[in-house]
DNA sequence: ACTTGGTAGACTGTCTACCAAGTGCCATGA
DNA sequence: TCATGGCACTTGGTAGACAGTCTACCAAGT
């Protein structure tokens, strides 16, 4: 049983101002539970959602399922067909190519203006992700490369100091990892000799080089992506699922 | 009395398919009213909206309403606070520039991706934009000229095929569009000159000019922003509005 | 064999009513 | 003047109802 605990949302504030928990609306709880149902494969691709099925499944009222398949649906996660209801998003073959194109661009972006603000506070605590991640990676643990790998990039993304920028990045991220979990070991190598000299340009207040490497990076990662496509093609239509119907209850 | 007309929602098919027209959810409806009424100030900045309210006004019931405000909170229109209702969102100083630096990033990309991409059709509509909104520049029809040049910005991140840049595009525009559009008519002179500029990169083909281009040309445009600024700073706390309180109806 | 028409079931979209909890405001009182 | 308590208002969430619509399935007709 999947049941929402109405956990509070833990983010950092800004040191000093130290908000009481306050409990997180039901819709969001519901909206962080369905991502990660969807991330990890629960809930597969293609699958119909049905309102009530998940309001059951977590616990709450429909209301709640239904603002948050709205968000799911206007963030691409699910398609909200009208008089129908919610299937999972299916990835289009050029989908996973043009949200990498996307992310070149914003994070490129990112790293300039981060080189341009970089605070040495900033820079220290780039430099200590750059060391951990590199640990891992040498350590054969995908798990922590993975996560260290996210933080690096999502810091760097908040140096930028722009709101917009830190929205759509965090946004296309997450939609990347979803597809792209079987991918992110394969290259863990040339990636952080990849973060460390992209530190060193952010820490030098080299903008120019600092975007430039992050496109660079990020390019690297489409073409990894499209070459372990390209060595296992047969994943087309794997698609018997006949689970999908429910029987008639009748 | 701002009542919805269902109208049917005209997205150009990809010719030959015309699907019958489909009533939009109330919802979605409910949206698009409410931008609207920001944009053109019938809701000015900062006001309190109250969901039976907007539901009376609309002639719908709170549902709809509800699910409309929580997309306009997601996309930054509105500010929710728990418990109180919504506020029109009041946009902090830095807020446009930090817009329009999102908005370089993703348009220049986007001209880059354009010029790849460019068909001979595409060149030619791009021409012709330029030519109409030279037309109205000079003629001094403002609103035709903001149009055209939205329509021709857009055309662009279309034409870079990616998705996702579309979105994020169309999203950033609207946002800049509302905050920005006593600054548009300043600089138009100059502007369509520029555009020429960029559409003749495009049709050669050469990506990184256009991209270029269309970051200096997204870059000019934050410079006006903030010569205007500078030039009526006494815009500050224009706040008399006591309208906004409601007298108790007992 | 293929199309047409009808039927049934399942879900969504929307409305209504209702309650609990939180928020902001105001008047009272020190 | 300033804190306190109370009150009205608003959202957040639940429940139930109903129409419209979408899917699948079956049967009859061509």
């Amino acid at each position: 049983m999947t049941t929402i605990s109405a956990g509070p949302g833990a983010g950092s504030e800004p040191a000093g101002v130290r908000h009481v928990k306050r409990p997180q609306p039901l819709r969001e709880s519901v909206y962080e539970a369905l991502t990660e149902m969807i991330i990890d494969g629960t809930l597969e691709r293609g699958r119909h959602l049905v309102e009530v099925e998940l309001a059951g499944m977590l616990g709450v009222s429909r209301q709640p399922v239904r603002e948050a398949l709205q968000r799911l649906n206007n963030e691409g996660w699910v398609d909200l067909r009208p008089g129908f209801g919610a299937m999972v998003h299916v990835p289009a073959e050029d989908e996973v190519d043009q949200l990498l194109a996307a992310r070149a661009a914003l994070e490129s972006e990112s790293a300039r203006l981060a080189a341009r603000h970089a605070s040495k506070d900033d820079v220290a605590r780039l430099r200590e992700l750059c060391k951990v991640g590199t640990a891992y990676q040498e350590a054969g643990d995908i798990d922590g490369t993975v996560r260290t790998n996210a933080e690096l990039h999502s810091l760097i993304t908040q140096m930028s100091g722009n709101r917009f920028l830190v929205d759509f990045a965090a946004q296309v991220d997450r939609r990347v990892r979803w597809y792209y979990t079987p991918v992110a070991p394969v290259r863990g190598a040339a990636s952080w000799r990849e973060h460390n000299r992209l530190v060193k340009a952010i820490s030098e207040g080299d903008e120019d080089k600092a975007a430039q490497i992050m496109r660079e990076h990020t390019e690297h990662t489409r073409k990894a992506y499209h070459d372990l496509q390209a060595s296992t093609p047969p994943a087309e239509t794997p698609d018997p699922e006949p689970a999908r119907r429910r029987r008639r209850t009748s």
